[in-house]
DNA sequence: TCCTAAGCGAGACGGTACGTCTTGTCTTCCA
DNA sequence: TGGAAGACAAGACGTACCGTCTCGCTTAGGA
């Protein structure tokens, strides 16, 4: 790949790609997807694509950086606006939000039987959240509970995203975040006793 | 696929390809795997693979399935042997036992960038012994908060797992459920109230 | 490219493959000639293809040898015929002969700007038959001198033909075939001095 | 392709681009040369290259018609010295002088397997020396045998240089001049009876 | 002197063919 | 007669060039 500058065309073929992206992951799924379905939807050239992105991963996972980008926005105004910082895990609200506006898109890319790549994709990206989240709120523990913690958390908010997916139910995102929040908090707790103060009991 | 019989030689064939997988999930993982691997490594003819299995995925979850059978009658006779019938999630400790014992093909295949398959089959496993083991404990709910539940728990023992494995820590597996089990209680009770008889009120 | 067996299978899919290319060296040229115009035309795989010939140019090169197969047969069968041994070059007429009935691939292929593979593997080939002829006739000459005279035959043949077949000139073989050995002998006898027994004397 | 003015920077742009030809000639051949090498050695944009030729083989065109100017010039001076103005082909010497001051080039170029444009193009320039040479020394025959002279003529002299360059031959221009010439002569006069001028007798 | 148009480099782009790879089917042979 | 061997069609992949194009920069010649 070579470095591309920050040309207006080259965005715009940037945008093109990650749109033809996103339409496609509706209509056929990730693993499905083909470069050539990419190029025709986006009209570009095949050396094009490659002098852009090595693979169709790297083309998601662009995609998902972007959401992840939209995502702390969201949540820094979040906290901004709150009184109480001291709120963990803020950026959960948003992001079951998120969910709830693009069910069309997770609906055809989550919790389908060959289609891991979005999942790992979104999973990854929320542990990063995570841990800006820990870091952001200064929480105080041994890394090894820090690390813990925060598969902990994504593990558990990816079980309640499998569940809130599976089957269309139709809670509304605040519902589910209660639901969310009240079932990780206590285990939460019990690692890193983030509320209480009394930090890495394992 | 013909329907083959019992034959001795049929048994022979699928242990030949069983235990090319295992040797293969070692030396390369299971996505990077071809089927032509395996064809070498069990000395069998391409046909004769299709004959027996639908595709590699199928011969995976046949692996992951010889699993699940040991590990039910571990759990069983644990069971049997505990006078305290009432104890929850009996199986983990087995389960972290098996882990431990074959940490060299689970380096390999969990946690890995582009190896979702083992874990998807395994939390699917999982899944299932988590709702035979809430049937048998007779744990009263909605359908809807059992399937949360058992989300909740194969994730959080999930995330266990991955940070267990994760930069080879040497937990004895006993410590590690003591662990998982601390964490996993209190929010498992939030959702369904297990112990404390009142279910269900998410 | 795997050692292919003889199979009738591989037989079969060898002469598509071949009857293909000629067909399509009529239709288009050589150069313009994509594998995949081959692939469809044959109704053969990709990879089948490459299993057999290791390029297009394979494809040729097998295809004139078969050319260069029938002609020594005719040219073995013209000398047994003929009482006189000593003849040389015997097998340019069957070779003009071949031409004049197949001018509708020549005219697509020789001669033509963008297309030299198929002159560069019809010399090889004369080159091979001009050198198989001296053989047998037991021309005595240094290797030089032999190898000059074997260039200087297929270099003056090869006038003759682009001549010939340049405007479509229709004499028949016979009297083309009588020109171009009053040109040729002369000069190969300053050569060689084939008939006169004083070889060598450049 | 604008039409470019007769400006010093595009002589300049021109002879830049030449030379690389030469120069990136003896190091990979013409073939295996990329359009993108030449722009990389003679340090050209890539529109600038097609702004000065359609292709790579307008390149060489360019190239061989210059070498056909050189020789023009001194096959002319020589003419002029030499009295007897009726020896025929007076271009080969210097013809045969060039290839050996130049053996580098030709290595890479002439007799090689997949390397067919310079031999193409260069025997299109001998072709044209001919019929050149044939005018002006008023060689009277029908269009058709001198057409066939020509190509005889230049396929001799090809036949000639292949066997004089394959193998390092260390022979001086003028003993292959000679070579050329004795075997050439009688055919030439077979087909048009140069020198007894009985002409066109095929 | 300034201005303006052409030559030019840089390189993004669409397009096309390539040779490789893997999959699942199908045929043939052999024990 | 059923399993082994492996040829095969299909088709996606990532790479390599090509010829076109759009930018600005520079540079020489006319105003």
């Amino acid at each position: 790949m070579t470095d591309l500058k920050t040309d207006a065309r080259v965005q715009r073929t940037r945008e093109l790609l990650l749109d033809a992206l996103v339409h496609l992951l509706m209509e056929r799924g990730y693993e499905k997807l083909t470069i050539q379905n990419l190029l025709d939807r986006a009209r570009v050239g095949r050396s094009t694509f490659y002098a852009h992105f090595q693979s169709k991963d790297e083309l998601l996972a662009c995609s998902i950086d972007r959401l992840r980008i939209g995502l702390t926005a969201q949540w820094r105004s979040a906290v901004h606006a709150n009184s109480d910082r001291t709120e963990p895990l803020t950026f959960t609200l948003p992001f079951f939000r998120h969910l709830d506006s693009h069910r069309r898109i997770y609906h055809t890319t989550i919790g389908r039987e060959h289609e891991r790549s979005v999942e790992l994709h979104m999973q990854r990206m929320l542990r990063e959240l995570v841990r800006e989240d820990m870091a952001q709120r200064r929480v105080h523990a041994p890394a090894d509970a820090l690390d813990l913690a925060t598969r902990y958390v994504v593990g558990t908010l990816w079980a309640v995203v499998m569940w809130w997916m599976d089957g269309n139910k139709s809670l509304p995102p605040e519902e589910v975040n209660r639901i969310f929040q009240r079932m990780t908090f206590p285990g939460l707790e019990a690692i890193i006793g983030a509320e209480s103060g009394c930090a890495g009991r394992l």
